[in-house]
DNA sequence: GACTGGCACTCATTTCCGGCGAGTGCCAGC
DNA sequence: GCTGGCACTCGCCGGAAATGAGTGCCAGTC
């Protein structure tokens, strides 16, 4: 027979569980019927009361049922639930993201929607981030003798142009040539670790190729590795009005909001170190309008490496073991299909 | 004086406009109180009666005031109002779009956040269509001698890139010789006029190059010519909490929901003639989950050309003035920025 | 003929109240 | 340490009554 101690963890377990199936506050007879706990429910409501007092459950009234704290849901997800593995159908699904995608964008939009598809909640991926990849390859592409678009393609797919202003005009013939010397030096290397060599490259350029490659230098380092502006995208915001009403009180508006603010969300999903998968419950969010909400993000690259990260948001009330599976599966894949290119 | 089809029509112009303000369905009483209407409430309640049986307003229930029906606002927007200009706050905001703007995506963005604001609706902007933008200029980038990123730049400020799978390897001399035949032929192309020129371009091409010029040109027609996908960017959906419950019957979601279709939102901002603006009210949307909901859309593009349009969705109870008057001059602010480029 | 004041009427909304019942806490007993 | 029993709490439901905003209509006035 099971000790006490842990039969109360199992019942926490199943307060958790049949709260997330069926959104409603779970009393003591109820639990006793869904689960086979072997012990009448007037144990189960000393082991509610038990839990009440550390903290575990709550009641939202005095005649109601229990239901979990967020730090019953921490308790949860630590140690009373194990990951779930993808169903077949959610494998199949994944597998079909692939086929068809043309490009990094496309990749993302894909990724993005599959997993908000699996979890039904709010997904966010954000994409490779500049700072973690490293040149492919510049392009200088001339628009007219004193202007120029600068190309950038990463190893992650990424491609960025920017608008360069040449303080003189510049042959066609030295255009080709400032290329052929940034490639050289540049290509492969980090964008983290460009900042001396390009500073290098100015200080070693021709006389007459100078105030070229210097206007060049500064936009490369202005606007692509300091100011590295990192982009996300979004989907299953229509999840949101999913659950009960009561999953964010009073209205979704902060939450929305939110959603919206780029900086916040990275902040979110962000800050992940390597093949962990990260769960924030509720209070544990530092963003004050998501308090009400949970989050489940993990970082994805290319083999073991972390290049952006990507994740889930939604209710505290929310099928923890399921998301992390999926977050996970998800993650994996696109770091799989990155590594293809 | 006035002559009563005139007092009538000043009537609903008030109703419409207290209405829009308060969220409130608007009674006689208040309305002479808010409006100089010159005569008594029971005349108004006349002139009600008779707007009513035409069908431009109607009770939400007996004992309430009135409020417009769809064909109420279409009348309002028709006859009754005068395009509202922007303050001088909103100008300067819209100023400060341009400083700082990066890139294409930079603007879009910014230009979709800006337009959200100013009318407090969500608010929707297609990138410039690939089928509307000509090639600037074309980039084959070697990723290993038989596989290729294949880089193009339009007009328009797009920066497209799709993988080239080639079928036997091409020494890196050869690519440099279909760069610049390509370029050749396609520079200043519209995409649109593409087919033929490519088609041409495998014909013509010396025959240890025509296997690498298929592979070339049908990556170019099939991914970027014929299955064109157009990319939109949308902001403040949050703004669709911001009224009444009663704005939309029930739930966001059915909202939401469109508004994750990229397809459905296309078809809802695009479709617009060359400096119009279009404005569906409620069930003058084809989208049967936007039939609560009125969009004001417009084109907008360098010059007079139309590249992309851009709009905003909400409730059929808005500032319609306002809101013309801001996607108006937001389309016209986004198609100088773009003529600069 | 157009407008107005007056008045009866309608009906959604609010408030109050009693009954119901899910769920609890506690206690005595096994 | 578990269980059955029991009194108790309190949110929710449904009906009744009060409220009041707003209307439609009509007779009267300019």
């Amino acid at each position: 027979m099971v000790g006490a101690d842990d039969r109360r963890l199992d019942v926490l377990r199943a307060i958790v569980e049949d709260y997330v199936l069926t959104q409603e506050p779970v009393g003591s007879k109820a639990l006793v019927e869904r689960h086979r706990l072997g012990v009448s429910p007037a144990t189960v409501r000393n082991d509610m009361a038990a839990l009440e007092e550390e903290g575990y459950i709550r009641q939202p009234h005095t005649s109601a049922g229990r239901v979990p704290t967020d730090r019953g849901y921490r308790l949860f997800v630590d140690r009373l639930s194990r990951v779930k593995p993808l169903s077949v159908a959610e494998r199949r699904a994944m597998e079909r993201l692939l086929v068809g995608a043309v490009d990094l964008d496309d990749v993302v939009h894909r990724t993005v929607r599959l997993l908000a598809q699996l979890t039904r909640q709010v997904a966010v991926v954000q994409y490779p981030s500049l700072a973690r990849s490293s040149v492919r390859h510049l392009e200088l592409v001339p628009i007219s003798t004193t202007r120029l678009t600068l190309v950038m393609i990463t190893d992650t797919g990424r491609v960025e142009q920017r608008m360069v202003e040449l303080p003189e005009p510049v042959p066609a013939e030295d255009v080709l040539h400032l290329r052929g010397v940034i490639n050289a030096s540049l290509g492969g290397v980090a964008l983290s670790q460009t900042p001396p060599i390009v500073a290098d490259l100015v200080e070693t350029a021709a006389a007459e190729h100078r105030t070229a490659m210097r206007a060049l230098a500064s936009v490369l380092l202005e606007t692509l590795v300091e100011r590295t502006e990192e982009r996300l995208a979004l989907a299953g915001t229509a999840n949101l009005t999913r659950g009960n009403v009561l999953d964010f009180p009073g209205s979704l508006r902060p939450i929305l909001e939110a959603l919206e603010e780029e900086v916040v969300l990275l902040k979110l999903i962000g800050e992940v170190e390597p093949s962990t998968t990260r769960v924030r419950i509720g209070d544990e969010n530092e963003i004050e309008d998501l308090r009400a909400a949970s989050v489940v993000s993990t970082g994805y690259g290319p083999g073991r490496t972390v290049v952006g990260s990507l994740g889930v948001v939604g209710p505290t009330r929310m099928d923890y073991p399921g998301n992390i599976a999926a977050v996970r599966a998800v993650a994996r894949y696109l770091g799989d299909v990155l590594a293809q290119n």
